[in-house]
DNA sequence: GATGCCATGATTGTCGACACTTGGTTCGAT
DNA sequence: ATCGAACCAAGTGTCGACAATCATGGCATC
């Protein structure tokens, strides 16, 4: 399992900025450090042993990526994940990955595409075998949706949702369990966009694409409804 | 004409940076600073009588908002725009602002859709007089499409939609003064879209403005074949 | 007893200086 | 004459320190 989407967390970075960039994002991502909690550059800066300089460039990315606030003379805080921004990000998901999978349908090369129906029979193994673990799904999940991304070709699109989306979404998939009851379907949904690709149906590839992500998002609805 | 979409150049702000970050955002939209020339460090910092640390905090949020590109022990270049990537923009708005409309039918309010449709009104009489300044109507384009996103509501797309790609379609228009010749056009086609809305028709209104959308894209896909 | 003001502490914003990397130039060797 | 390596300059990355700003606590006053 190491060659999943997450291996741009720690690719070694040239400078120290870039290295506690990549560290203190899979920190907070992963719950380390809270969500919500106020984060003190001197602290921060001697716990990983560098001045504040790097550090406060760390944490304008971070806030580029919007996994932190910052406000003037006040200093930063970890988001607080709210139901809302959770479902505003799916909205805004549903959009540009249906795009992305009109445009993949299009100009996708048929080697990623043979590449993503492979993707897509491990998966199903995964999930017919009944030890798969929830965790392999959702980081196949994202793996899914990293590929369609991709094959649009489209860099300023790939870059929204690769570096700042698919990061928030792993948050919150780390701050509640979201163990997803949906795996099976989310499957069937994933091969009939591929199928759609694969038929170079661009029309149909957008719209079963937010038709996924829609029912992904009902699902979340459902769930914050009944927890309250 | 000092109400329009333009007057988050330079709020005031509090801190050095942010009103350094204005500041070169507005001379590098406009051109002053050229597109693809490197970024001095030292330079900029004696020209803006302020130090390095303020002037690299601006630098890297230049960078998040894909202003410009920074390679790392290499310095800064403003970004180049290449045909290429001006169109990338175009599909990201088509799938991001069709949804904003979708949205902005079911939850703008209803005073919101009158100031729009008074908006247009305005834009009508600037059309209709032969007099109308190209930039005015320009201007008036991306209030139109400003407001359509402020109503939807989703603060995340807002975000993106304002502070990314908003100046970058400036930057293009300011760089090769994109005369358009759709103003009619596209006028009729902004009043059918505030007329979906009014109608609560998300449905439709998302349709209408990706139909917007992609005639700009072509518009300007025409132009680009044609100079070469 | 509650409220407003002031002092204090800590934290952020800013600055100038130093170390390291990069690109070009020049000198030397083949 | 050309290729290669070493030298040099410019610029970026990093650091520690100073100044400005904001939060907290105590005190005086109403």
């Amino acid at each position: 399992m190491a060659s999943t989407t997450a291996e741009l967390l720690d690719e070694e970075a040239s400078t120290i900025a870039d290295r506690i960039f990549g560290q203190v994002r899979q920190a907070i991502v992963e719950g380390e450090i809270p969500a919500g909690s106020k984060i003190s550059e001197p602290a921060l800066a001697a716990r990983y042993g560098i001045s504040r300089g790097p550090l406060r460039e760390a944490m304008r990315r971070l806030e580029s990526t919007n996994l932190v606030e910052r406000r003037p003379n006040l200093g930063a805080r970890v988001i607080t994940l709210s139901n809302d921004e959770l479902l505003e990000i799916y909205v805004i998901r549903e959009a540009l990955e249906g795009m992305a999978a009109r445009i993949a349908a299009e100009r996708m090369p048929d080697a990623a595409i043979a590449d993503l129906k492979n993707l897509l029979e491990r998966h199903r193994r995964e999930v017919a075998r009944a030890d798969w673990q929830t965790y392999f799904q959702q980081e196949g999940d994202l793996d899914f949706h990293f590929r369609i991304v991709q094959g649009s070709g489209n860099r300023r699109l790939i870059d929204i949702l690769c570096n700042d989306l698919y990061h928030l979404a792993r948050m919150y998939r780390c701050q509640f369990g979201m163990k997803s009851d949906r795996a099976a379907d989310a499957l069937k949904e994933h091969e009939l966009v591929a199928d759609a690709i694969a038929e170079r149906d661009g029309e149909l590839a957008e719209w079963l694409m937010r038709r996924h992500i829609r029912a992904s998002r009902r699902a979340i609805e459902r769930r914050l409804a009944v927890e309250g």
